[in-house]
DNA sequence: GGGCACATGTAAGCTGTTACATGATTAA
DNA sequence: TTAATCATGTAACAGCTTACATGTGCCC
């Protein structure tokens, strides 16, 4: 029931989309909901299965021998709306950067340096890559109905990486001596 | 080795700055790191004698009968500098607020005010819960030569807390008909 | 003498990751 | 015909959480 509950909720909602493929799911997976929001492969066949066991997908044969197609029911639909209603689930913080930053009077000279380059470069290249989902998205179908809440999502994730720019430029100059 | 080599780092940090009882350190995670990294206590005493057999920290009788205080040895402080040069391992993001907001569509009315509402609460508390730990740190003896960089990790929080105020600000008209 | 903060530790169980195994279809 | 992509699945393992077990010292 509520084990894997996230999982539930990840899988119900990109089906309640559209109809996809266990493979086209985790593919959705790594694209788009990639940036906030991570799955194991190995979990995706298995919550499927369960889910198909509870009525709250149904498969039809896809086009390929041997591959299925789900489809969300009205039972599921159920279901992922109470999922979305129940509050997140607090994530444990486990920000390796923040956590080399607070001890960093051990790091060598140069390290922090070269630390701070990584997550600033990093974060630019996230800006950069929002920017082509957010081409890629526009082209969907389904963007009339749910374009604003994908938009919403990847505003988020731009003005997280704007924070983190600000950050490394507004810190930089007292940790590397 | 490597394997509990994130939760060692913690641990190794914490007694780079000072000696402390594994109770000490188990706070010491909880109030301060806390906000941007997560150790389970479950994980603390085994990883304290792990690096204690490895000869990277040492024991001296603690003030209470049975406790023990431990010291970071020079083998530990090179380790440590060692494990705070390996890049940070990404962390697989899992946010349910983004989840929630991406699917957001399937959600009743009302239900994304109450969800935005939340988080936009959420980060004004975490304002606030830094501001009080920036005057707790001032006072600590050890500021002088690690405050640069705890400050620089609060801004980190800061900075986030306040783009997540703007997020919610800028997209809430759009997501609440 | 009761409750709370200090202090240490373990063990069961759950979750999630990794690597592997298998096979169909399509493009070069 | 070979490589890449599509497609489904499992099983072993690593890691983490939770709950429990135990005891000390202080203050009211």
């Amino acid at each position: 029931m509520a084990r894997r509950a996230q999982t539930s909720t990840a899988v119900l909602g990109a089906l309640a989309i559209g109809p996809l493929t266990g493979y086209e799911i985790r593919q959705a997976i790594t694209t788009v909901l990639g940036h906030f929001w991570h799955e194991s492969f190995g979990q995706i066949y298995p919550c499927l299965a369960e889910l198909e066991a509870d009525g709250l997908i149904a498969a039809t044969p896809g086009e390929r021998a041997g591959s299925r197609r789900f489809e969300i029911t009205d039972a599921g639909r159920g279901r992922l709306r109470d999922l979305l209603l129940e509050p997140a689930p607090p994530q444990a913080p486990r920000n390796g950067v923040l956590l080399r930053v607070f001890f960093g009077r051990e790091l060598p000279d140069g390290a922090m340096t070269d630390l701070l380059d990584d997550v600033a470069t990093e974060a630019r290249t996230r800006l950069a890559t929002y920017a082509g989902i957010r081409a890629g998205i526009a082209a969907d179908p389904e963007y009339a109905t749910h374009g604003r809440f994908w938009e919403a999502t990847i505003r988020a994730g731009e003005l997280s990486a704007q924070a983190t720019i600000a950050w490394v430029a507004e810190v930089a100059p007292s940790l590397t001596t």
